[in-house]
DNA sequence: CTGAAAGCGCTTACAG
DNA sequence: CTGAAAGCGCTTACAG
């Protein structure tokens, strides 16, 4: 195997020390003099030691990976955090391990229940990273609560406190976006939902209904259709909200995805986007610059949300008892693209 | 933390034997009796015991990691082949961790081999696999020599063997979509080339050239553009084409992103596609029937290649001595689709 | 502030 | 075909 790695050893005899000030040194401990912790950090660097992951997850309790849990049904939302969470990882020595598991939807919640419990004893990370479709699931949650591993969850907005849990206002951001498309002059306004088993879901649509009604405007039930975050069901709801009569001049689709669909479906029924209908999404994802017109929609900090729940987990995972912490909270921002214009016939 | 996990002494115990018999039967070893071998089965499963990796990789020589090395240009294909590795590694009882880096270019090549080795001494992968831009990289690969790693390369047409390799033949398949084009009558065909340090560029433009030769065109450099598989550059390339006197009556992109750059342009140009233009991509990706008129495009297996990368990788990983082994070629598939049609006005 | 001993849970030689 | 002993490279108590 190549040239033999230098040990503990090696840099204990280098540094003049025992292995046990070695280790000292590496795990940042104290009651080590000044001069002797400088003396073994420069043997480290000289060997170019790096402590084996193996031993030290073996002897230790850590085992200096932290786990993705990811659905086969990828997306660019769930890539864009796993790219920020790889960050955070690399940069606090830790390793970013990816495993992949139906929802418990998918088959019976015990099946699913051992499923989960196998794939953690084989990895056996120390922390775990959840995103939807997991990030809200009380199966999931409750697995690996009886598995005592600490979980960061991205995204949700409902759930326990006490668990590391990184998101956006998701309320607050479809207030503002419906209120663009109100301030443009439109009043039918479709909403496309998202899937049901995700709390943002609900939270985008109070947003929108939050803005409907402060414009002393009632919530229409035949502007709501049901979508499933894809492109073909942002497809399928423009169908129906543009076949409506009167029909509706703008629609706020719950993510890029589907306001993709909206978009593909207007110009195929040669409605001018946005002369004739306005269209925003939510993610502010790759997509949404490469369509044309490109789309206004939400910027989510994707891949800050990956990063920070990374470094908030591994953060959690010195102290012995894991304190109650507040949501972290990040910034979004609306982003006008040419989507969006003013109401060409007010009602 | 929770429940004790059950070790190999626990099963030793129930079955009634040693614990290295346990160790033989779960790393099918030879020299065990058959009844011995169900009892220690049924043994394991009845604790549900599961080996620790880190003891295992701690006294053995293998961690049961693979590594996958990503660049933060992330694109569907990357993710789309990371999404068949995992499948694969979960199959076979291994993790696939992920790793982010540079590339040469973006630093100095003693800063990258530096990187590169540290990182990988921290992980300690038993393989590594090599999508774009790596693949074709030298300087990647002298390391993984000097580290004795083996590499499973996806993609690559160029480069030695003796490593695992998998790919599509990409310059049959780029000849068979500019076969398609010249029988709907095309002749002027432009072609967008992705970006220059992958050899599937040259490949895909040999694929191109080929096809014009054999129907006794004379390619010409006026219809080559520069691209660098993004969404921009397929724009760019486009507005060069279609300026020409005569404009170009389809265009080649060799991958989708760009195909969906040059059919946005063509849409804001009002550029009709198929009737007046017609597009074909590369890769079949997402995107491709997520746009409209929908792409035709060639069809890269990308999962299948993730998972026959990282199966073949571990298969190697038994043998003492790396077999020379043939790259594995797996079918590509052209995929018509709307963006192409007869030529309407034939030069 | 520093170190010698024990041991984490396996696998690798080596016996029988 | 099966097992008792040694040891992988660290960290955890425990001494001094």
């Amino acid at each position: 195997m190549g040239t033999v790695l230098p040990k503990m050893k090696d840099v204990a005899a280098l540094a003049g020390v025992s292995i046990k000030t070695v280790s000292r040194v590496l795990n940042n401990e104290p009651h080590v003099q000044h001069a002797v912790r400088e003396r073994v950090q420069a043997a480290v660097t000289e060997l170019g030691y790096v402590p084996s992951k193996s031993a030290r997850s073996l002897r230790g309790s850590r085992s200096y990976s932290i786990n993705m849990m990811c659905h086969s049904s990828r997306s660019n939302y769930v890539n864009t955090i796993q790219f920020g969470a790889v960050i955070a990882c690399q940069q606090r020595g830790y390793q970013l391990t990816i495993s992949l598991i139906d929802t418990v939807e998918e088959k019976s919640a015990t099946d699913f229940r051992d499923e989960l419990k196998i794939l953690m004893a084989r990895s056996s990370p120390d922390g775990v990273i959840l995103v939807a479709p997991f990030a809200d699931d009380p199966v999931v949650l409750q697995v690996f609560d009886e598995l005592a591993i600490p979980v960061a969850r991205i995204g949700p907005s409902l759930g326990p406190e006490g668990r590391v849990r990184v998101g956006i206002n998701e309320r607050e951001a479809a207030f503002e976006v419906t209120t663009h498309l109100l301030e443009l002059g439109h009043t039918r306004i479709g909403f496309v939902r998202g899937l049901e088993n995700q709390a943002v879901t609900e939270e985008r649509f109070q947003g929108y209904k939050a803005a409907l009604l402060e414009k002393g405007l009632k919530p229409d039930a035949k502007h709501v259709r049901k979508g499933r975050f894809d492109f073909r069901s942002g497809v399928r709801a423009a169908e129906k909200l543009l076949a409506l009569e009167p029909a509706v001049t703008a629609i706020f689709a719950s993510n890029d995805d589907m306001a993709a669909g909206v978009m593909m479906l207007a110009n195929r029924q040669g409605v001018k986007v946005p002369e004739d209908l306005s269209i925003v999404g939510f993610d502010d994802s790759e997509i949404a610059e490469n369509m044309w017109p490109t789309l206004t929609t939400v910027r989510q900090p994707l891949q800050q949300l990956g990063e920070v729940a990374a470094l908030k987990l591994i953060e959690t995972l010195g102290q012995s008892v894991p304190p109650v912490i507040p949501p972290t909270i990040l910034p979004h921002k609306m982003i006008v693209r040419q989507s969006t214009a003013k109401v060409r016939t007010p009602v």
